[in-house]
DNA sequence: CTGAAAGCGCTAACAA
DNA sequence: TTGTTAGCGCTTTCAG
């Protein structure tokens, strides 16, 4: 960029081309109301002087703001891919993302702060660790839709998948294969566990196996997994499902470096469907969300609250699915 | 939120408060010029009511942006780590971060249009896959940094790793390990990946190793470094250097389940330093970056450029440095 | 179909 | 220390 240029304005592309400023700005939004001709001149003239609309003067006249901040968390393979999902939704709802990440360093206080400088429409969360209070203060100043995590407010919007169930799916995938000893590596106080965890105690009930509910200590990362690993090691059930892929790769390696084949000796179900988890070496079985869908439901819940529309049901409850891969076998012979 | 209800506005508190909006605007920038007393009532009324300045308002007004523009692609596990660093530098310099995402469904023109019309101050670009005349096009609008990839164009910035050197830390790490067949899995066309094949090959030179130079096709994928221990199973070296970690995982998987012991028969360097590299079980020797060295120039050169300061040098580069971990060790005795 | 004028929420001169 | 005033670049009436 060389120094003393000033960017042209609407003003600068209406006088080059000899019209006013107010058809200037109407042939740039695409809007009704001017001639082939002039539009066609005018357009010509803005790409000539590199004109750029700027969209804070844009959306400060206009009221509309048209943008959805949304806040995620690095370091969460999963959530790159709803961010994929969301831009497809917000693209064809004609609005605009605006992204704040929590990092390590950056709480997400700081996040949600950035977001409403900027004057969003709406902010969608994506498994917020905030408490439900202070989701529901931030509800009170523009609409609120948190994703993957269940939030009990009548001010904020939820888009999350049916947790108990993808354990069912895990459960009955592997008594279908024949398990009968099946433990749960539990996710510790984070989101969703708990959820997860009675899905778990549900299927095995509805199996008539109450007895052998085993529910391990465990987190949401890899060595959570691999404590795991060692207090199954002495009397190793046939299967395990897990809180998450990350403390499903743990487990896996603790229990492979205990001598234990798998799915040989004993299966292992993860949850999320992590990049990670498709890699050949890995190749977890793992219950999978409905990404592309819940962004969709997520974006068009953000805008129905923007427009002011009824909505019936302030939370939205998706199904997953499960992705059998070769973690997962029929159990060894007795 | 509850329709109807407009988010107050400087007026507002101003009114409330019973002074001028001139005298709020002062309290809520924390500007000099206003009485302990007032500045504690104007607080507090804002406080009441709520207020958020509008920071485009506010933006439009002053001229200034004191706003980055980041474009980052989604499933790079180490953009992550590189936002977190510029969130930080950002922090501490008093800027702030606008993100723009590059999805599988979201091209970096996309990405790079959004941020133009938010009226960043300068761009900084992960990597970027755009031809240079796209980048200098870009760089003739704003300052631009690209970060980890070579741009030779003198409009824009650069600040990269010296990969020709992480290449060299490899090489010379097997070798004082006692390797001297070392082959490598190249990067096809990825940014970066010609340097890092260099680097390889250079040092296999520097070693008196030239004879033994053997550059295996690959990719940056998992199944390129899978189809690439396939390559190299019928004559396989000792030691194997590559393009990137996600090809050294494929690689590793590929070479175990061709019956070679990892690292008893043969030894896999990978490079980024990903967190999945870190990961107990892949527990792989990589060649890192210095991710927060690196931001924090990134952060310094955009700043600088906006200031107009003269900059002595367009592209900073930065030495990596190589993390041991489980995947190399002596060569097998012969 | 086109232009003139007002004002979005804020900051920065300047005046009081 | 405080208030008044004039815009930033744009959209949006409302006239022509």
């Amino acid at each position: 960029m060389r120094a003393g240029e000033r960017r042209p304005t609407l003003a600068d592309v209406a006088a080059e081309a000899g019209v006013s400023v107010a058809l200037v700005s109407i042939v740039m939004r695409g809007a009704p109301g001017a001639g082939a001709t002039t539009r066609q001149q005018v357009l010509e003239v803005a790409r000539r002087l590199g004109y750029q609309p700027d969209s804070r003067a844009r959306l400060l006249r206009s009221g509309e703001s048209r943008l959805l901040g949304v806040v995620f968390a690095v370091r969460h393979p999963f959530h790159d891919d709803v961010l994929t999902g969301l831009y497809d939704a917000a693209d064809r709802a004609g609005y605009e993302l605006t992204l704040s990440a929590v990092t390590p360093r950056r709480d997400e206080r700081t996040a949600f702060a950035g977001l409403l400088q900027d004057r969003c429409a709406a902010l969608i969360l994506l498994g917020p660790l905030a408490p439900t209070a202070d989701l529901a203060a931030l509800a009170e100043r523009l609409p609120v839709v948190v994703m993957f995590r269940a939030v009990r407010h009548r001010a904020v919007d939820v888009v999350r998948t049916d947790d108990a169930r993808g354990l069912h799916l895990a459960v009955d995938h592997l008594v279908a294969l024949g398990h009968r000893r099946i433990a749960h590596v539990d996710g510790a106080r984070w989101v969703a566990a708990g959820e997860r965890r009675r899905g778990y105690q549900d299927a095995m009930r509805r199996h008539g196996l109450e007895d052998l509910i085993r529910v391990i200590p465990g987190g949401s990362g890899e060595e959570d997994g691999a404590r795991a690993a060692r207090l199954l090691l002495d009397d190793p059930p046939t299967a395990v499902t897990t809180f998450n892929d990350l403390s499903a790769t743990g487990l896996l390696d603790g229990l492979r470096r205990g001598g234990l084949d798998v799915p040989g000796d004993i299966s292992v179900v993860g949850y999320d469907d992590s990049s990670f988890s498709r890699l050949a070496h890995i190749d977890l079985t793992t219950v999978a969300q409905d990404i592309d869908a819940m962004s969709t439901l997520a974006v068009t819940r953000a805008i129905e609250r923007i427009a002011g529309t009824p909505v019936a049901h302030r939370e939205t409850v998706i199904p997953p699915h499960l992705v059998v891969r070769g973690t997962t076998g029929p159990p060894p012979m007795r």
